[in-house]
DNA sequence: TTCATGGTTCGATCATGGCCGAACCATTTG
DNA sequence: CAAATGGTTCGGCCATGATCGAACCATGAA
């Protein structure tokens, strides 16, 4: 009787089509200034900037502002989880479900998730760092193993900068349209921003679905997929 | 563009203070009639009546209906987990947070989650499951060793009726107060039960706080505390 | 059958909150 | 400086939806 109101009052925050339009188009972690979020959620802009000062408001995205523009973003990627989170419960329950879209299945194979990679590939980039030994489980949390760290170093990714931090470095993210887990956390993010210097995938202009470039499935495939913990090459 | 008014929906549904209400006194994976939500969300029966018919049309809730009376209850754990989640970030956006209340630090001890533990004890019991072994990941999903299987079937716990259903045996969800991984999944649930049957715990009249007993205290300690792998006796 | 109880439906009331146009503020550019 | 652009505030309009009393239905008990 006493969190029943807390969690209504962010529920609520979340539970405006306008708003909802706004957090979606947050999820791929960019920083989007207030008349671009207008525009996502098809509402003018004295109504996109109230909502935006309630979402503030409430904790849920954070400002930042320069020149005369104001970017918001996610205040963190346990908002993006609990959007995953109901994105499944909306997927479960059948909800409205307008209609599929063609975006759907691509963003079902690889999409953004704040600011780690989701979907199938999410959980396949997951699975395979643990299926080679790369990440463990200890103390009950995922962490890097000693070989791991090599692994890591050699796909280009310094965990150095990484560790001291205060966000955790791994974390398993519940995936709505698998309905498994894949990798959040800082090492989550970096395995995608060095995906995208290799040029292995591009994030798209609009929305937050991901391409996989041809050479970016061949090395995806290469390093993380198959099942041989493999030294040299690991396909079919 | 699509799917924030899908997600909006479901989340509409959670923002009601009175239905927020109810679906948390549901969180402890109880049925309850109509008129026993009506008291917890604190509003007449119509206006109850009215709600839960959005909630079962939503899916996320199920009833039951025994003679005269409608037993509901949540439809599924997934509708608990993203409570859970919610939970979360009302904590960490500070969402007014009225009082802290007596409850709440038994609270983060020990709760229910739908049907499982939760709290510093639910995570503990993740965490001793893994150190012993027990459980380990495999295929990027959690699944016991050949050597947890005897180690449950030890315990009290057949996993034979278990293994063929449609729910998953283990699966990791996410503490609003730990901040870890908790126990969830058919396992979860009868590891609850089975605890409940030794008398190693009670689930509170009330709410959805869960006493360990002093027997419960000592069993749970030596049969998954403490981090030596325990010689043969385990439980019972 | 009659009565009592759990629950739903209906109708009316009322408050909340989303929405936009217009005016206003702030920052950059010319 | 003035003009232009991004953003906020204000006022009023309007739709949604939460709420309850009263009447109604269904089940079980007397």
């Amino acid at each position: 009787m006493k969190d029943g109101p807390v969690i209504a009052a962010v529920a609520a925050l979340l539970g405006d089509p306008a708003r909802a339009n706004m957090l979606t188009a947050l999820m791929d972690g960019r920083a989007l200034t207030a008349s671009e979020l207008a525009g996502e959620a098809g509402v003018g802009l004295p109504t996109a900037s109230g909502h935006l000062s309630k979402l503030e408001a409430g904790g849920l995205v954070s400002v930042e502002k320069q020149g005369r523009h104001r970017y918001f973003r996610l205040s963190g990627s346990d908002v993006a989880a609990v959007l995953e989170g109901l994105m499944g419960l909306a997927d479960r329950t059948g909800a409205v479900r307008t209609r599929p879209g063609p975006k759907e299945p691509a963003l079902r194979a690889a999409r953004l998730c704040y600011d780690h990679l989701a979907g199938e590939r999410g959980v396949a980039l997951l699975d395979g760092l643990r299926r080679r030994g790369v990440l463990a489980e200890r103390d009950g949390d995922l962490a890097p193993t000693a070989a791991g760290r090599a692994f890591l170093c050699d796909f280009g990714i310094d965990l150095g900068p990484l560790a001291g931090k205060r966000r955790p470095l791994c974390r398993a993210c519940l995936d709505w349209s698998e309905r498994r887990h894949h990798l959040a956390g800082s090492l989550g993010a970096a395995l995608l921003t060095r995906m995208a210097e290799l040029s292995w995938l591009k994030v798209g202009e609009t929305g937050r679905v991901v391409a996989f470039t041809p050479s970016g499935e061949h090395g995806f495939a290469e390093v993380f997929g198959g099942d041989a913990p493999a030294h040299g090459r690991a396909g079919r």
